[in-house]
DNA sequence: ATATTCACG
DNA sequence: ACGTACGTGAATATC
């Protein structure tokens, strides 16, 4: 069957000048509407690939539908000058791409569309079938479609594209597209100004239609008296029928596409897709910078061909199509016996806390699968089956989606992603190409996944057999590396608590971020009128370049011992520090940087993030970036809600729990530092910890040997950056910087240190020691990360290195720890005669060391000390280690 | 795309 | 002699 795609050049145009930003070129031309078009006619042609094509246009003037009704049309505004000039660039690129342009005087664009429809129909007899596609930007067409007519027209945005055909129009309205005129001639157009019949509205209209039929039949009944009429109109509806009769059949007749315009010099042979004048193409984008539109020219080594596209063909793999109830239960008996699968769930705009599911493959063996939505359903017993595997990557979206369909999987898990990052936890690169060229060699291009024909399934089964070989490959590896225990009994458990957690989302109080919106916006007025008086000159307070020129340049503050950038001299805060007492400038400026930041990243921000479905935050938590195994959060990032200055305490304390609940928050004390005591079994340190003494305080003592009542604050304070440093593997020069002290003073105290704590100290020599000659350090869990560059040359490099190995058992300890805890606490709340039930207590989030729940008023402190009990049990170092528990309705309240 | 800055543990 | 602590994510300016 042969492709026809006809183009609705106004409707794309007007829709592209609405949707996209006003781009300019440098000589102040605005083409967005142009640039919309022609990635439009792209995208049609990579995607339909389309055998004939032409582009229909609205000619000037009025219309014949205009002589009949002298207001159809009339509420449209007119439309900007902008937009009409890029109406002759729209036909010279159409042009130059060799494509016939259809249009007649009197008519409409949608009339000659109708009217090639039909001769295309006409002649397609003789050709043995053309489809026909019509690329649209409104649903005027709707009424074309047939078996071999579809409408492709834009949704929301100008990418999203909804496509109709005869079932898709019968599940939107309700009925089909040869009703769409009826259903215009009853409910009206308002954007064509088509009247309809007064007092029938979607509602009435669509009933109408449904119960009735079209408006030959609805006004023969009427006058019929029939009784059916009466059993299913209301007397009021009749009425209004009545009365309007004129106006609907006026109506009927101007949203009726003409499909007979006379003299239309169209001809299927001049349609035929040919080639084009690339030189002139080429020429044109570059008159109009459309320099990303090049490479998706036709002709042109195709980036986004809808299928994976892999060097070494796709030996084996086969894509069966799924039509009856039978055929999954066949898959599913099929996989039964297999017992190993991959899977992939789709959801709407990639959403997966609210979207709706869109599909699901399936990949068993070398078989492909795509289930819509309803197999999906037939699908979901395999999910219990403890002893079937699940192979996938990013499974976390999948259980979102069964979480929320109700569907608990008890599949054993294994997903890639993580697999391939415990390996290489210090790569970044665990998508999905990445590891298929790392693991098999394969170089895929997936691309769109999505076409104008809706979702691939094809392709994204194709994903995921190449995902089922590489977890061949990687579970050896695991096994080879003695890490496949930590996959199995802690990672793949914790996905099920992370896509709790992100389901769960967090309530923020909208009225507290709005006030500090407004109080901070006034004080940011405040300050930078205050900052261009000092500074006698108004200038972008918020770029480094220009505070760097008016401090440094124009005002003359010193620059004695300001450190320098790659660019220049630095005004970071820590900079700007040091130049606090010499101009009053200088506090002002850290002002509008703090406010500007709390406003910029969380004030005016947060808001933006609720879901619009849930009412609250979901962010994500991911398992695989973190070269130490902690987790990390983005959009938003929930880990780095500020709480060290009192306004940025604030914006934590929009953070709250939702009616009849509180927050319970529960923190690992001091755990790196216990955990460091515990791997280095350091008698003294494991000493301070047993009894429970401060830490800092204890330390102090220690290395000024002194006792614990004779110790200052100064004391104290350099002996936390001490403990500190520990974890980091400091240097001298660090602490005596970071300290503030000489550092012939830094480097007695860590000598001192090191005497005390002469465990620690072996520790550290162990570690680094081991590191060398494994080439990785590992977690007491044996979370494994490498670190090649310990044999650098460059000193710069291998220090780094060095501190990377020093840290990371440590803090890695710590991930793998609250972990083991998270998964620990959320077994507790499912187990049958465990106390709590997850929809009394929600876990909302992780900060590395911190976890924190929303539960039911009443149950809090039960709640908390068993809590408490699991965090701090949940495993046994050689010290205590310990949770402090509080309560509160907002997070910034917390104690 | 990179650099700078700053929020958190 | 080196240049100055580990791990993150996001916003902004600038090239």
């Amino acid at each position: 069957m042969k492709k026809f795609v006809i183009i609705d050049g106004n409707a794309i145009i007007h829709r592209a000048y609405h949707a996209i930003p006003p781009l300019t070129t440098k000589d102040g031309r605005i083409v967005n509407a142009v640039y919309g078009f022609t990635s439009m006619l792209l995208r049609v042609w990579r995607e339909i690939k389309p055998e004939y094509l032409a582009v229909t246009f609205d000619m000037q003037g009025p219309t014949f539908r205009h002589e009949k009704f002298t207001e159809y049309k009339a509420t449209r505004v007119k439309a900007d000058q902008d937009l009409y000039d890029q109406v002759p660039l729209v036909h010279q690129l159409v042009e130059a791409f060799n494509i016939p342009i259809y249009e007649k005087k009197g008519y409409e664009a949608d009339d000659v569309i109708g009217t090639i429809v039909k001769r295309i129909k006409e002649q397609g007899v003789r050709n043995k079938n053309i489809e026909t596609y019509i690329v649209t930007g409104d649903k005027d067409t709707l009424q074309l479609i047939d078996e071999n007519t579809k409408v492709f027209t834009l949704g929301k945005g100008i990418s999203d594209i909804v496509t109709y055909d005869a079932a898709a129009v019968e599940k939107r309205f309700g009925f089909g597209p040869e009703r769409m005129v009826d259903y215009k001639a009853l409910a009206g157009d308002s954007s064509d100004n088509i009247p309809g019949v007064p007092g029938v509205g979607e509602k009435t209209a669509t009933d109408l239609i449904k119960n009735v039929g079209g408006i030959k039949e609805i006004y023969d009944g009427i006058k019929n008296q029939e009784s059916r009429i009466k059993n299913i109109v209301k007397p009021a509806v009749i009425k209004k029928l009545i009365d309007g009769e004129e106006l609907a059949l006026m109506s009927f007749e101007l949203a009726t596409i003409d499909c007979n315009v006379p003299d239309l010099d169209f001809n299927l042979t001049n349609c035929i897709s040919k080639e084009y004048d690339r030189e002139k193409v080429v020429k044109i984008f570059q008159e109009f910078e459309f320099t990303s539109l090049l490479k998706r020219l036709p002709g042109e080594p195709d980036i986004a061909t809808p299928t994976i596209s892999v060097k070494n063909k796709m030996e084996k793999f086969k894509f069966v199509d799924l039509k009856t109830d039978n055929e999954i239960k066949e898959l599913i008996q099929y996989i039964k016996k297999e017992k190993i699968y991959a899977a992939k769930a789709l959801v709407n705009n990639n959403d997966y806390v609210s979207g709706e599911l869109r599909g699901l493959a399936v990949v068993v063996k070398e078989k492909g699968y795509f289930l819509n939505p309803k197999q999906t359903e037939q699908f979901e017993e395999i999910f219990i089956e403890e002893k079937i595997e699940l192979v996938g990557h990013d499974l976390k979206q999948l259980v979102k989606v069964f979480i929320r369909r109700g569907v608990e999987i008890k599949n054993s898990l294994f997903d890639v992603m993580v697999a391939s990052y415990l390996l290489s936890s210090g790569s970044r690169a665990h998508d999905v190409k990445s590891i298929i060229l790392k693991e098999l060699g394969k170089e895929i291009n997936i691309n769109n996944q999505e076409n104008l024909f809706g979702i691939d399934g094809r392709v994204v089964s194709e994903e995921l057999f190449l995902i089922l070989q590489t977890k061949e490959k990687l579970q050896i590896k695991l096994v080879a590396n003695e890490d496949l225990g930590l996959l199995q009994k802690l990672e793949m458990p914790l996905i099920f608590v992370l896509a709790e957690m992100e389901l769960n989302g967090v309530a923020v109080d909208l009225k507290i971020l709005k006030k500090l919106s407004t109080e901070v916006a006034q004080e940011i007025k405040k300050v930078s009128t205050k900052i261009y008086k000092l500074a006698g000159t108004e200038f972008n307070i918020s770029s480094p370049t220009q505070l760097r020129e008016v401090l440094f340049e124009k005002m003359n503050i010193p620059v004695e011992g300001i450190k320098k950038g790659k660019t220049g001299l630095s005004t970071s805060a820590e900079q700007l520090e040091k130049l606090r007492d010499l101009h009053p400038i200088i506090p002002e400026i850290e002002n509008y940087r703090e406010l500007e930041k709390l406003r910029n990243t969380y004030i005016d921000v947060l808001p933006t993030l609720i879901n619009q479905t849930t009412g609250r935050i979901h962010t994500t938590f991911n398992q695989t970036v973190a070269a130490t195994g902690r987790l990390s959060s983005s959009e938003p990032n929930l880990q780095n809600i500020p709480i060290r200055t009192e306004l940025g305490r604030e914006v934590r304390k929009a953070f709250i729990a939702e009616p009849g609940n509180i927050l319970v928050s529960a923190d690992y004390s001091q755990i790196e530092l216990r955990i460091v005591a515990s791997l280095a079994e350091d008698k003294r340190m494991m000493e301070i910890f047993e009894r429970d003494e401060d830490i800092h305080k204890a330390t102090a003592a220690a290395i000024n040997g002194v006792p614990l009542n004779e110790v200052t604050k100064e004391m104290r304070r350099a002996a936390k950056e001490i403990n500190f440093g520990v974890l980091y593997g400091m240097g001298t020069y660090g602490l005596s910087w970071r300290a503030e002290i000489p550092v012939w003073q830094a480097k007695e105290f860590i000598e001192k240190y090191f005497n005390e704590f002469s465990g620690v100290k072996k520790y550290l020599d162990r570690t680094l020691e081991f590191t060398r000659k494994e080439g990785y350090c590992e977690t007491l869990f044996g979370r494994r990360r490498y670190i090649p560059e310990l044999h650098a040359q460059n000193f710069q490099l291998r220090s780094a290195a060095e501190r990377m190995a020093i840290n990371h058992p440590i803090q890695g300890t710590a991930a793998d720890l609250i972990k083991m805890a998270m998964i620990a606490v959320n077994a507790k709340c499912k187990s049958q005669n465990g106390k709590f039930l997850t929809s009394d207590v929600r876990m909302i989030l992780q900060v590395h060391d911190e976890l924190v729940f929303e539960v039911k008023k009443g149950q809090e402190k039960a709640f908390g000390e068993e809590l408490k009990k699991i965090m701090e049990g949940v495993v046994k170092l050689r010290v205590p280690v310990k949770v402090e528990v509080s309560y509160n309705h907002s997070w910034g309240e917390m104690k």
